[in-house]
Formats: C-alpha cells, sequence, structure tokens
DNA sequence: AACCTATGACTGAGCGCTCGTTCAAGCAAG
DNA sequence: CTTGCTTGAACGAGCGCTCAGTCATAGGTT
C-alpha cells in the first residue's frame, strides 16, 4: 500500500527535499546536477562557485534547479555524500579483489592508495567542503569517514594474532587503521610536495613499510 | 638614508600595504588586529567573518581597520603567516631544547606534538582557510609549511648512519619528515575521533612507536 | 479527428539582503 | 593651517532564492 522503501541506490531523495513529484526523474536530474556540480566545486570551491553556475552547467535553470534541491547547502550534503560512496565503493571493490591471505594487507594499502591517487581531486574538495556542511549534515559525514576507515581496522584485526602476524591491542589497531586512511589521503592534500617528489608507486612502497613497520616491530 | 630594514619582527609589513605612516603603529595594532582576527575566524570560520565583526573585536571602526589592512584577503594572509610563525617557533624551540644524543628523535617527536595539541585550532584553520588565499601567498604559506617539515628531515638526516641508527636514503627520510608533520596535523583534523579514543600521551607514543618502526626496520 | 483541460516540469526577471570597500568629514596635536 | 589618524554612513556588486507565468504532454469528451 505505502509506496515501497528504495534501499538500493546510493542518493537517498528522502532526506533532500524536492518539488518534482516523478522519483525517477529527480534520481537521473540529480545525478546531472551533482556531476557538474563537483566538477565546478572543485574547480572554484564552495562559495565561488554560484547556483547560476551550477544551474547553467547542468542545463538547468536556476528555477529547474531549486525545484531538485532546496538550497545550497543541500546540494552541498548530497556531493559530499556522493564522493564518499564513492570512495568507500572504491575501496571495498579493492579489498575484496584481494581476498588472498598472505599479502594481504599489503595488497590492500597498495589498492587504497591507488583510489586514493585516482580520486584526489574529490579527497581534497572533501577536506575543503565539510566545514560548511549545517552540523546535522556534518555528522553524518564523519560517520562515513570513520565507516571507511573502519574497513582497514576490521581487516587489521582479522589478521591480528594469525600466523607470522603479531597480536595487537585494540588501540594500535584501531591507529593503525586511521594512519592508513590518513595516510592515504595524505597523497592528496599534500600532492604540491609528494606528487613532486615521488611516483604513486615509490609512495605506495615506501609508506607501506612504514605502515608495516609499526604492527611486526611491537 | 633610505629606511632601514626590519628584520626582526614577525609580522612583515612591506608586503601587505597600509595608508598608515607610523611604523610602529602598524606593528601594534596589526598584532591586535590579528589577534582578534585569528579567534573569530577559529569560531565562525572565513566566510562568516565579516570585516565589520573584526573590526569591533579589535576595537577599531570598519574605516580605521581598512587604514592598516588593504582587504580582508590580506588580512588572511597575516593570520596565516603568523600562525605558521607561531608553529614554527614552538617547533624550533622544543627541538632546540632536546639536544640530547640518544633519544633525541624521539623527544623532538613527542614536544612537537605537544605543540600540535596546543594549536590544534590553528592548525586546522590553517586546513581550512589555505585555500582561500590568492594564488602569490598560497605558494609562500607552502613554503612555509615545507620549512616546518624540514625541521624533521634535517634532524633525522643529522642522525642517519650515526650509532644505532640505520643509513636511509633521501627518499625515505623526506617522507618519514612528512609523515611526522601530517600524523602530528592529524591529531588536530581528526580530533572528532583521536581526542576522543586517546589520551595524547597513548597518541605520542604509539605513534612514536609507528613512526620509529619505519626507520629502524628497514 | 478535433477540441478542451489538467498536470507538472521548466523558465528567468527580480527581490531582499549581505558584505567588502570607500570617502567626506571630524578631530587632536604641533 | 597642516599633518596624521579616525569615523561610520553610504555605496553597489553579487548572492541565494522565489514565484508568476509558459509550454509540452496526456487523457478525457464530443
Amino acid at each position: 500500500m505505502g509506496k515501497q522503501k528504495d534501499i538500493n541506490h546510493p542518493v537517498s531523495e528522502d532526506e533532500v527535499p524536492t518539488q518534482i513529484k516523478n522519483q525517477d526523474l529527480v534520481r537521473e536530474r540529480r545525478r546531472q546536477i551533482i556531476d557538474s556540480t563537483v566538477k565546478l566545486f572543485i574547480e572554484h570551491g564552495y562559495h565561488k562557485t554560484t547556483t547560476r553556475m551550477i544551474a547553467k552547467a547542468s542545463k538547468f535553470s536556476i528555477g529547474s534547479l531549486y525545484e531538485y534541491v532546496s538550497s545550497k547547502e543541500d546540494l552541498l550534503y548530497l556531493v559530499c555524500k556522493t564522493i564518499h560512496e564513492e570512495v568507500q565503493n572504491a575501496v571495498e571493490k579493492a579489498l575484496s579483489d584481494t581476498a588472498k591471505e598472505k599479502e594481504r594487507l599489503a595488497e590492500a594499502i597498495r589498492q587504497y592508495f591507488y583510489v586514493c591517487d585516482r580520486m584526489a581531486d574529490h579527497i581534497l574538495l572533501m577536506y575543503q567542503v565539510t566545514q560548511f556542511l549545517p552540523e546535522k549534515w556534518k555528522k553524518s559525514i564523519l560517520v562515513n569517514e570513520l565507516a571507511i576507515t573502519d574497513i582497514f581496522i576490521q581487516a587489521l584485526s582479522s589478521l591480528s594474532g594469525q600466523n607470522d602476524f603479531p597480536q595487537l591491542d585494540e588501540k594500535r589497531l584501531n591507529l593503525a587503521g586511521h594512519n592508513i586512511s590518513v595516510l592515504g589521503q595524505m597523497w592528496a592534500f599534500r600532492r604540491w610536495h609528494v606528487q613532486k617528489e615521488f611516483t604513486i608507486e615509490e609512495y605506495i612502497n615506501i609508506q607501506t613499510d612504514f605502515i608495516l613497520g609499526l604492527i611486526f616491530q611491537v
């Protein structure tokens, strides 16, 4: 009777209101809008990107834009959420592809760092832009961020104590996960230096030694 | 004959123009302005802080404010520069205090992390705000950032090959320096998690193991 | 077929307002 | 009177957002 809950599409419509009746249309148009907006935000930043620019880039009038999105802040939230989902999907995919026991962690790190390399613009954007989210959205974004880090913590803890892997206390495990996250993102937010001095391969190799150093040296 | 170059005061006046003749006055007033501005930026961010708020907080009229500073962007630059100088001074002081041979590096890291703890707000502000600097200033800020990292790279390289310290190739040295910088800053920009889960002491201890892990494990 | 009507996506001029910046006038000291 | 500093009303560009109206389409009626 009541309309069925859709779970399987990435951007939830209920959180951010719209004037348009046709939900499929909303989905399609929002993709369109978000895609253009991400590009504009990356190029000009949040504040210098005007709603008019967004409308033009997504081939709408401003009026139409505001049928699909109720404020610029809402749009910002949709952008952040979409990026996070992309990162998370990429990370999970990369991790599931490397189900091998032995060198599993090193390979997982390698794949994650590749993701950070490919999505450097997006990661940087997230760093720049989360600050402008209204408090309610901000929390939800941090939860997402934590979820990504958790993937590593899980991977680490599933290895902890196995084979030649040392047993790690929870705190070390936790922090190691965060370090992996951050050192990957560092490839994006310190690109002005690291991407000039290292190839991504060099970076991965050295940082992997670094991370595994902590774990095996205890 | 020509007015003598002043080198010894933190905020250089030549870079940012002023209408006021008396240089000492400029120096004093600017300190006053910058102090208030930092607080406001930390609390409200760059964009939501208006020039009027700044004027009021530093006990000036807007008119006067614009006698000492020629634009909001210039003010932003002064703020960034001042913060960097504070961090740099604090780091250098912390490093010079710990001139002991043996545990020198570990102690240096400890002191640096304390600085990051004390100046967490400022570090966060730098992360949020550099993006709004005009290109010319941005470069100069990155140079400063690099200078801070260089302190660690120097410290590391002076130890490299000494005593029980392994010889490190330049790339590893370089990246280790950056890792120290970033893992310190991480205490600030991931505070929503790390400062909830760890005391600063725990954090320092684990991260120090982490960093030294890389170096000794090669 | 021809006509009418209802629906809802789409349009864009323009409103209300904020905020960075200016400048004519004021004032204190020499 | 001149110089150096201060003041705050006034300016106007630019922004997010609205809303009265347009138009293409679908479906009902004759």
